[in-house]
DNA sequence: CGAGACATTGAGTAGGTTCAAAGACCGTGG
DNA sequence: CCACGGTCTTTGAACCTACTCAATGTCTCG
């Protein structure tokens, strides 16, 4: 019976979502209801995973990749949001209807469910709901956070505390954490454009910062993409 | 005993609170539960109300007055994260302990709840639960609707917007929203100052382009803190 | 290898900041 | 009631950071 649900539970068993993310709060004949619901969607890179004006008909955890969060103006100025890495959540819950465009910033895979399922389980398991609320507190913090460094910090603290940010937050490499910085490497995936409507900038600053911080010997960057962060603190220190 | 508990309910009964805000989730019952552990507390202006490294030992929601929730640079720098209006919630809950300040800008009254026992009632009335929830997407979506502000706009754009917002949520006047646009009056209790920090500006900006505004006929300013403005449509158009 | 997309660097510009001075408001006390 | 002082606001002028426009360099993939 316990191998049945086991076998049953199959890719969940072994999944992000499971062990960090929302499906944490489940109890193993909660997470079989659960699963039920859901199915498992790809997007490529630039592939557009909501429209602002779609009916959004799902409502989607990560499972790997990175989503770009973006708002949109009128004339086409872009400002990023938010990033979503894996365990985050995206989708409007409750007839909440605010235009988001959510984008695949990498090859993404997501475990989506359909809008009134996920709403109906929210209700019958309170640990979900529960779940789901501390997420969207800590979603709260960290966007108040990146108003603090849209608002007042300057180009090299922003691009410092995107980098301090992504190190913390995917430590690829052998982190132990233990208190004291070490140096740890990560892939940037986005273009300097997307960092450039994340952090409120444009591209040609970002890549300026860049320079400026590799100068100064905060930022290593063996590849376009891959950099490397020697000394985590005086990183924290020129982030603000 | 109908009346009973309607004479105990006392000022609850008349509160916005209970109207609009987290209370309307409760039973009768249950309200007469959560009064007991409130208390109402009265700040001037400029009072602080919440310090960062306190032990933030009530959570509360705003009766009325206006609330600033701000963020501090090591240096000073300062960004106002939220402005609190009636029924908006204020306080940290399940151990989140990220560093705001909270301080009056005006008078204020709040109901203040003292933080273990909001968290009880939370997980004893569910309905109370999914309001704030509720509260808490919403401010999350406002959150990062001053993202885009802060990050994509020009300064004349965040004035108009700030004054759109405050139009929209606290319209004094006999505003009937028929969709079309009406002139709105509005009581500005925030200093230039204030403004400045909430809007990723300094204060001398905000005061040129609040002038800008007045030349373009798109606000009018009777008193240093009052305006009012003559076409919303216009202004929207103007905030982007 | 070549074409296209992306990144970097440079030079000039502009929107917003900084520094400074003058003006308006408000409460207090003579 | 008016004068006075402090705080807040407005306006001006110089400056600077980040933007714009433009050219060059580099990676990637067919």
């Amino acid at each position: 019976m316990d191998a049945e649900i086991a076998s049953e539970l199959g890719r969940c068993a072994s999944c992000v979502i499971r062990r960090e993310g929302l499906c944490g709060a489940l109890k193993q004949d909660e997470l079989l209801q659960f699963r039920r619901i859901a199915n498992r969607r790809k997007f490529e890179p630039g592939e557009n995973i909501l429209q602002s004006d779609d009916d959004p008909d799902f409502f989607a955890a990560v499972i790997s990749g990175v989503v770009k969060l973006t708002k949109v103006l009128f004339d086409g100025r872009q400002q990023v949001v938010d990033l979503l890495l894996p365990v985050d959540c995206l989708g409007q819950v409750f007839g909440r209807r605010s235009s988001y465009y959510a984008q695949a910033a990498t090859q993404v895979e997501l475990c989506c469910f359909p809008y009134s399922g996920f709403e109906q389980m929210l209700e019958e398991f309170p640990d979900l709901k529960h779940r789901f609320l501390e997420q969207t507190l800590d979603d709260l913090d960290s966007a108040r956070d990146w108003m603090v460094l849209l608002g007042r910090k300057t180009a090299e603290e922003r691009v410092a505390s995107l980098l301090l940010m992504l190190a913390t937050r995917t430590a690829i490499t052998g982190t132990a954490h233990n208190g004291s910085s070490r140096p740890v490497a990560l892939d940037l995936h986005l273009k300097r454009h997307e960092i450039a409507d994340f952090l409120g900038l444009t591209y040609e600053t970002v890549c300026r910062q860049f320079t400026a911080l590799k100068n100064k010997g905060l930022i290593q960057q063996p590849s376009r993409r891959r950099f490397s962060v020697p000394d985590t603190e005086a990183l924290a220190k020129a982030a603000g």
